[in-house]
RNA sequence: GGGCGAAUAGCUCAGCGGUUCAGAGCGCCUGCCUUACACGCAGGAAGUCGGGGGUUCGAAUCCCUCUUCGCCCA
């Protein structure tokens, strides 16, 4: 070989690349499906992020993994489409536009609805597809030219249809009752957006006089006292005997100064508290449930802002202070009057607002419900039969208790942002319909028509992402070709709020399933296994990764630092040693390209023409390594298990191809063996010439980032580029993925290279053992054991002489020489001259120390087979196995016993 | 209170019935700038596999229990 072909800086740098490669892949629009062929559709959706959102950590690994697996099935041959998008997300956007507007001093009430609305889309379309440019930058394949917004036209249409539909079948209805409301959010909330918190609170016992009781009073026990402005009961269970005496009497509500009945009801915990509950039937689910029972009023004492309100049952002095201070407020009040019998510290679930972090308060009135039952029963018994499944399987049962136990769905959301409730209403003659269209008025009467002024909650748009980003309602022809989809991949904390209702509405409205398989990725955490966020300051920030290490760095440490479905721990404050697996990956990678690819010439032949039979055997074994690796990464990724794939291509790659295989085919690569001269004096290809070497080498390289390309796509495409023989627009992204050949699996093959490994690392270990300057060559000897080891000792000898730096091997054993030994488990024994570096003490304890491992491992494996019981339970082939072993035990321990004496050793 | 999961080298994690399976990466120690890579090469040290009990011929690997931590649901 003459001029290499061109020159690699010596570091891979991942900014000069990236952004070229994407727009490449771009261009030749390789993340978009073909025409509807032949070829059998793969489909992952994403998850669609908010719209206000930026890229963070606990996405990233989704989408990492998304893009991983949609790669791999595309390089397969499939017709793969990940549809991106965006979700308008009600709450969180609403959110931020407010915060924006209350810059300028102002709130939504002051712009009002409709200005506020077009505020939020000005706002959307300025910096909506901020996260989807992101996406980009980490090398997201999804299909932009089918990229949907939960609030597009088209979409919105679908989620129309979804109510209205479900209107008609009787599922919507309007509920009256308790419910989750965030007073800071000024919405109501699903109960999944409560989330509970368990919280350190006070128990306060409180006394309510009785009047005209076996008591003067009664005591009871709430971790919110302010409520109690809204009791309209005291309960008692009826089982319990302590407090029967006072059901029927009357207890005088201290503050409001009003009389409540003392009444039996099953909800009356008696084990909590005193067993004497306060009702508060506008304020708590449970006690509405008593309130509705017994018939009581259901005074809300609270605004929808959280402060105290009510014309007769909050005092002057208390109306209008917020809950918290009227809390503390109320207390003092109790204490100033001996009615607060004692605080005890208490731990409860709290819950608070998933939006905003808002303690949520619970409230009296009306909302939308979904009856989720019927939607359920189907996709639960579609699960049944196995119609889809949930990787890791463990979330399984989690999953069927949520939906075995579902309730209502709240769908009504008090906001401005989102889809507007469909539902109409006759001012003048009452009637009530949801439609599809806008009326012009009564449907009935022809009156003037109200609509309902909420919004549907983000969720109930966001559960049709699989079919309404295909066009769904209508018949389209992407509709047709790619639902249902195959896999869907979630963070494990929206199983409820998004996964299990997607399924639901893609038995109910498609009548299938969305997608085959859900696979439930950790979640990201720092090192004290708290969940990053961006209220604790310990998140990490992708695109400050890839700013630093590339792309492919971040891919493959997220990838290769957690296993199927377990959380990935990083650490925020050290991102160089956090990330360094993926760039010293990335680098290592390079700088084999960087070697092969500059001793590769214009012209490789591939693989298939190279007669394999007749190569040497260090290329017959990286060649079946290769084989090995392609069989290991398509079963690993076809299981999710992109962690094990990955790890395998590594072990492939660094392990294999370039700490054996480059380093033993350099000689034949060196200058002169590839001359021309040199070359012409050998059969091409027929034994260790540089032409056969090359062919290997492009092979196995190739094949490496073929295989690789899924997790690392940027510097898998930059160096398959370079590679000999690429057409123009010929693009590692579309190329095939590589097969397995199961014909050239040999274990023989391999069991021979790790022979000829294992003599090059004893001779290594030797020399380190006895301080030998890495620069000094020494002379070796083996003795094989065995029909077959000459000869591989033989034909890699010279491997075995570079590797571990000799200028001489020979077969003889070196007999009756100063040196040091080693004795292999197959018996054969390797001899390294030493001549007067040898310590013969030092020799002695280091084959007496090998001797009495090996003698406390034969010790062990001898008793196990005197043991009747185990030859007589175990499988006979473990037993075969195991005498085979001690066999070769006894040899090796016989050949260094004869060493240690030949030494002298006592 | 109910359910699920985790506990293996200093750190992050594999392994989940059969001793050359106690592993990897990062970190650490000792040499090396050996014709691609010091983001590297070579050689090392390092864990009674959370405690206890049991099943089994055999357990890090299965069962029970305790402890600690995390998550979900009430």
């Amino acid at each position: 070989m003459s001029e290499p072909r061109f020159e690699l800086p010596p570091q891979y740098d991942p900014h000069a690349v990236e952004a070229a490669l994407y727009r490449r892949w771009l261009e030749r629009g390789a993340f978009t499906p073909g025409p509807p062929g032949t070829r059998q559709p793969y489909v992952i959706v994403m998850p669609p992020p908010n719209v206000t959102a930026v890229l963070h950590m606990g996405q990233g690994l989704g989408d990492v993994v998304q893009d991983a697996l949609i790669r791999f099935e595309r390089m397969r041959g499939r017709d793969a489409l990940w549809l991106p998008g965006t979700d308008h997300a009600g709450i969180a956007t609403q959110n931020v536009v407010e915060r924006l507007i209350a810059k300028e001093g102002k709130t939504r009430f002051d712009l009002g609805r409709e200005a506020f609305v077009e505020r939020v889309w000005e706002f959307v379309r300025r910096t909506g597809t901020t996260i989807l440019e992101q996406l980009k930058v980490i090398g997201c394949s999804s299909d932009w030219s089918r990229t949907r917004f939960t609030f597009d036209p088209a979409y919105s249409r679908a989620v129309r249809e979804v109510f209205v539909h479900l209107w008609e079948e009787g599922l919507i209805y309007r509920g009256h009752r308790v419910i989750h409301w965030c007073p800071r959010c000024l919405t109501a909330l699903s109960d999944e957006e409560a989330e509970a918190k368990d919280t350190d609170g006070k128990l306060y016992y409180i006394r309510y006089p009785v009047e005209g009781g076996p008591a003067p009073y009664l005591t009871v026990a709430t971790t919110r006292p302010e409520t109690m402005l809204g009791d309209t009961a005291v309960a008692v269970n009826p089982k319990d005997k302590r407090h029967a005496r006072f059901v029927g009497k009357t207890a005088r509500l201290p503050i409001a100064d009003i009389t409540i009945p003392i009444l039996a009801d099953e909800a009356a915990d008696p084990a909590f508290g005193t067993g004497f509950v306060k009702v508060t039937p506008a304020h708590d689910a449970t006690d509405f449930g008593i309130g509705l029972r017994h018939k009581l009023e259901m005074p809300l004492v609270l605004t929808e802002d959280g402060r105290m309100e009510h014309p007769t049952r909050v005092p002057k002095s208390l109306a209008g202070l917020d809950r918290f201070d009227a809390r503390t407020r109320i207390v003092d009040l109790l204490k100033e009057r001996g009615l607060l019998e004692k605080i005890e510290p208490h731990r409860h679930a709290v819950r608070h607002c998933y939006r905003c972090d808002t303690v949520v308060e619970p409230r009296l009135s009306d909302q939308w419900f979904v009856k989720m039952k019927p939607l359920a029963e189907p996709a639960l018994a579609a699960y049944h039969r196995g119609d889809y499944r949930i990787v890791p399987e463990r979330w399984t049962a989690t999953y069927e208790r949520w939906m075995e136990g579902i309730r209502d769905w709240n769908i009504s959301r008090q906001l401005w942002w989102g889809h507007r409730i469909p539902v109409f209403t006759c001012t003048k003659c009452d009637e009530q319909w949801a439609d599809r269209d806008d009326p012009a008025g009564c449907r009935k009467c022809g009156g003037p028509v109200e609509q309902d002024p909420d919004v549907l909650d983000t969720w109930f748009s966001s559960w049709l992402w699989p079919f309404a980003t295909l066009g769904w309602p209508d018949k389209t022809p992407d509709l047709a070709r790619f639902y249902p989809g195959h896999t869907l991949v979630s963070g494990s904390d929206i199983i409820f709020f998004w996964v299990a209702r997607m399924i639901m509405a893609g038995y109910h409205f498609m009548g299938a399933k969305p997608f085959g398989t859900v696979y439930l990725h950790g979640i990201v955490r720092d090192t004290e296994h708290r969940k990053m966020s961006k209220s604790l300051g310990n998140g990490i920030d992708p695109l400050d990764v890839v700013n630093r290490f590339g792309a492919d760095a971040l891919r493959w440490t997220v990838v290769g630092s957690g296993s199927l479905g377990a959380d990935v721990i990083l650490d925020p404050n050290d991102l160089e040693t956090t990330f360094a697996p993926g760039r010293n990956f990335a680098n290592k990678l390079w700088n084999i390209g960087r070697f092969i690819l500059a001793r590769l010439p214009e012209r490789v032949p591939p693989i298939d023409e190279v007669d394999i039979g007749r190569l040497p055997l260090a290329d017959r074994w990286i060649l079946m390594r290769a084989n090995d690796a392609v069989a290991a990464a398509t079963a690993y990724l076809e299981q999710f298990r992109l962690d094990d794939a990955a790890k395998r291509c590594y072990e492939f790659v660094w392990g294999e191809l370039a700490d054996w295989y480059v380093e033993a085919v350099k000689p034949r690569l060196a200058p002169d063996a590839a001359s021309p001269s040199a070359a012409a004096q050998r059969a091409p290809a027929a034994s260790g010439d540089a032409a056969a070497a090359q062919a290997v080498l492009a092979h196995c390289f190739d094949t490496a980032l073929r295989l690789l390309h899924p997790v690392v796509p940027f510097i898998t495409e930059e160096l398959w580029q370079k590679l000999p023989g690429r057409k123009a627009g010929e693009l590692l992204a579309v190329a095939p993925w590589p097969s397995f050949k199961p014909e050239l699996v040999d274990t023989e093959l391999d069991l021979q290279f790790l022979r000829v490994k294992q003599v090059v690392e004893e001779i290594r270990s030797i020399r380190a053992e006895y301080k030998v300057p890495p620069k000094t060559r020494l002379r070796a000897s083996i003795t094989p054991r065995g029909r077959d080891q000459r000869k591989v000792f033989e034909a890699e000898s010279e491997t075995i002489r570079r590797l571990a730096q000799l200028d001489e091997l020979s077969f003889d054993g070196g007999a009756k020489r100063v040196g040091a030994y080693a004795v292999f488990g197959d018996g054969s024994e390797v001899f390294v001259a030493l001549e007067d570096a040898i310590d013969l003490q030092q020799e002695c304890r280091r084959l007496s120390g090998e001797l009495t491992r090996l003698d406390r491992q034969l010790a062990g494996l001898v008793g196990k087979l005197a043991n009747q019981q185990f030859v007589a339970r175990a499988p006979a082939e473990v037993v075969a196995k195991e005498r085979e072993k001690e066999r070769a035990w006894r040899d090796q321990r016989q050949a260094l016993a004869d060493k240690l004496e030949s030494l002298g050793c006592s």
